[in-house]
DNA sequence: GAGTTAAGGTCAATGGTGTTGGCATAAGGC
DNA sequence: GCCTTATGCCAACACCATTGACCTTAACTC
């Protein structure tokens, strides 16, 4: 059988396999984010990943519970990284800001895990170590609990949402990109004038546009409406 | 070969399948949006759809270029059903907010196909409908074009962004979902007030307001700043 | 060091997937 | 009623995840 999954603490032996590596989790998940990351959606297979490692394909199921498991512990993976080095200034609205950009970035430098892993609540360690510093950073800068959590569900759940979104693009083949942006200029840039005018007037605009992320825009939104309602509960 | 794909208008012949069906692509759409909400969306293949329409798999090719162009249709259909029956009051935040949570809502009655669907660019008539809408009432509404195409990215990148991120949940099983909205109550709420003091003091509201939706809330912040933006620039 | 155990490799097979080239047949225009 | 060809079907290809059986050898015991 190849389904006994041995938690990595419990590892004793490491036998090399037959072109010499030496596996491991870590090794694992770093070979499989970097093969997401250079090859694309498709990239990342079992057979694929087994090859870049030197190893038999079902050699992965001694470490993870089928692909899916392998995904879930890139998942960890990305929120450490996102969080990883990152430490408080004191200004709430700059802290917001940083953190924000920096969990969108961390998900979509790896797109795929991103589109699997946003939506999930794990209640894993570094999860909650980042819902913690947020609402920490609101309740710190003034906001009664019951604001600071209305505005922590909206900007959590927004960032993880343009994560996923922003990350859909650039999880599909280069080809399907490719031609997602190019129907901004192919398609809405030649529609007529008197049945979509306001299209029409704004095309340039949107192809200018459209290919790059709302997130900074919606997030700097969502601040600022905050920040107003800072100033309108002290006053 | 199979590979030459036939315009919906252009069909003249209509040759019924050996079991007796007769194929559309509204027929092929619908049957595909049924499968993937009872089957979840990993049900949804070639060979399964075309067994539940009582074709051949590869008749399929004939109607859409691939599996990804059915999906985009399915998302086509989606929007189609959003923006069915809708008309404009001409009060600009009130047409956006209803536009909104028609969108959010539409996509949230098939979460499977959400998942699927709600970060494709279709360039389809039906969504092309929408874009040319929502930029039409900010136009009205007095906003100049480069803040309205900046808004207009925001707005509907917001609103397909938590379908998305919603449909998560919802697509899971009833058993892991409610473990999933169980643990605001039963992990973050006992966490050590010392180490998490933010989530202890707050725990009682997460566990209130996390498993909704904070589409509506982020909707709202949205709006509030596009309000006042436009107030600023009228002023 | 020799013997034993089982972790952790490999191999081969199963049943799934999307997709395509070639073929057959019937629908619709004449 | 004939002809053309759109459109359905078949068979095949190359890939996929996963698993059961088998084998090798690291690590522990004496």
């Amino acid at each position: 059988m190849a389904k006994d999954v041995v938690p990595e603490e419990a590892r004793r032996r490491r036998r090399p396999t037959r072109q010499g590596t030496v596996l491991s989790e870590k090794l694992i998940v770093e070979t499989a984010l970097r093969m997401v990351r250079e090859h694309g959606s498709a990239g990342l297979s079992a057979r694929r990943l087994g090859a870049a490692l030197g190893a038999d394909p079902s050699s992965l199921y001694r470490y993870f519970e089928g692909m899916d498991g392998l995904t879930l512990a890139i998942g960890e993976e990305l929120i450490g990284r996102a969080l990883a080095g990152w430490s408080p200034t004191g200004r709430w609205r700059d802290d917001l800001r940083a953190l924000g950009l920096r969990i969108h970035g961390a998900y979509l430098a790896h797109p795929q895990a991103a589109l699997l892993t946003a939506s999930r609540v794990t209640g894993r360690p570094r999860e909650i170590a980042a819902d913690e510093a947020i609402l920490g950073i609101l309740r710190g800068a003034g906001f009664g609990d019951e604001d600071a959590v209305r505005i922590y569900h909206a900007y959590i759940d927004q960032s993880l949402a343009f994560a996923a979104l922003d990350a859909g693009p650039l999880a599909l083949s280069a080809e399907a990109r490719a031609s997602d942006e190019e129907r901004w200029e192919s398609t809405y840039a030649r529609l007529p004038a008197d049945a979509y005018p306001n299209i029409a007037a704004t095309a340039g605009l949107l192809a200018a546009r459209m290919p790059h992320s709302a997130y900074p825009v919606a997030l700097e939104m969502l601040l600022d409406t905050a920040e107003r309602q800072l100033a309108d509960a002290g006053a």
